[in-house]
DNA sequence: ACAGCTTTTCGAACAGTGTTGGAAAACGCT
DNA sequence: AGCGTTTTCCAACACTGTTCGAAAAGCTGT
């Protein structure tokens, strides 16, 4: 079958969620649509590019989801609701492929189409809450960064924490009280991501 | 002279801010102390604990750097203050190297001293703040990350921003209107950090 | 159907990467 | 000096992204 851009996004985005980001290789994705690798450089730049053309891929996906999200939302829904649908979305989106979070953070994602309407929605929503315009760039500006930021930090958990031995764990807790302090709860990922958008919610709500 | 752990991680270190987290390769760390690649893995496990060890002592300098940025400031400063102040010397010091901000993201950072000492400080000047006790943990986690993402983008912006050509200008325009709109102001990095932090700062602050 | 031309694919090669294992050297110690 | 351990070398392996000339496939006009 003919070789094109988009199959060979498609043939990417297949072995990437099957090896993830780092073991992802041209000869992989060429060996997925039986091809040579040296063929995709004539429909592709180089690795970097058919990266950035995933990473946008991603971001579409994430922006369809995001529309059917907002779409099951009850009319009653806050704008607060509406900006956590979104960033929910995104981040499963982000989640759904191994290192997926590594792929958006090393793409340039200011010329990627899907990037920008997961931006413009963004905006759409905090303009439509009232929100004053000079702060709705940097507002979606941080929800961006710090969605990004949490799934890196999320997806690079190491599986199997390391063990610790009872002097060191002494160590730790004297040098870190506050961080090593079992009293404090320890919240799953889901609560840490959504208390941590409420965060940035009140904060953009907040006058300044 | 002989190898050590701590000389691999020097040299990696300078290697690093000469040519980037992308292009930094085991026969350059041991071609700077005169060695063979070969010899560096009979003190580090392989290029991921060396990038590790390189992470961590990024953590610490910011880590150095943030205390004596903490000493300069007037005893008048608020806390909102002193979060922006460990804010911004992470920020240089993840900027100081190209791709710095990648080098944190890659490797976990949980079990880094580094990493452990920044978070707690960041946790005790919230406690000290009065800040609800167990609010302050996803807190200090949303800073880190929103730092980490922040940094990302940043140091990912590419240098020459692509031609567009005016067809292209006027179909971006109309599919994102409010993204393309002149009339929002066009903050410089520095001034997209310092509101992001006040912004947080206050979602902190605020009661929930 | 045939020639001619363009678009596409192949296949081999290049330089470079992380990593390994056995031989060789250096070192410390009795 | 000799032995044992720690450290280094060196050559190899299996990859990687990328390039380039040649070969194949597809299309057009006659």
């Amino acid at each position: 079958m003919k070789l094109t851009r988009d199959r060979i996004v498609d043939a990417g985005m297949a072995v990437f969620a099957e090896v993830g980001y780092h073991n992802l290789s041209m000869r992989q994705v060429a060996d997925r649509l039986d091809a040579h690798a040296g063929s995709l450089y004539y429909h592709v730049r180089g690795k970097d590019e058919l990266l950035a053309l995933m990473a946008d891929r991603v971001c579409v996906r994430a922006h369809d989801a995001g529309t059917e999200a907002l779409a099951a939302l009850p009319p009653t829904a806050t704008w607060q609701d509406r900006i956590h649908a979104q960033a929910t979305t995104l981040r499963l989106s982000i989640k759904q492929h191994p290192g997926g979070a590594q792929l958006l953070a090393e793409s340039p994602g200011v010329l990627s189409i899907g990037a920008l309407s997961l931006m413009e929605r963004l905006l759409r929503t905090l303009r439509d809450a009232g929100l004053p315009a000079e702060h709705c760039g940097t507002a979606a500006d941080t929800l961006l960064s710090h969605i990004t930021g949490f799934v890196l930090q999320e997806q690079n958990q190491p599986a199997a924490p390391p063990p610790v031995t009872p002097e060191l764990y002494a160590d730790l807790c004297e040098r870190f009280p506050l961080l090593m302090d079992p009293s404090t709860p320890r919240p799953s990922q889901d609560e840490k991501f959504t208390r941590s958008i409420q965060l940035l919610c009140t904060g953009f709500a907040a006058p300044s």
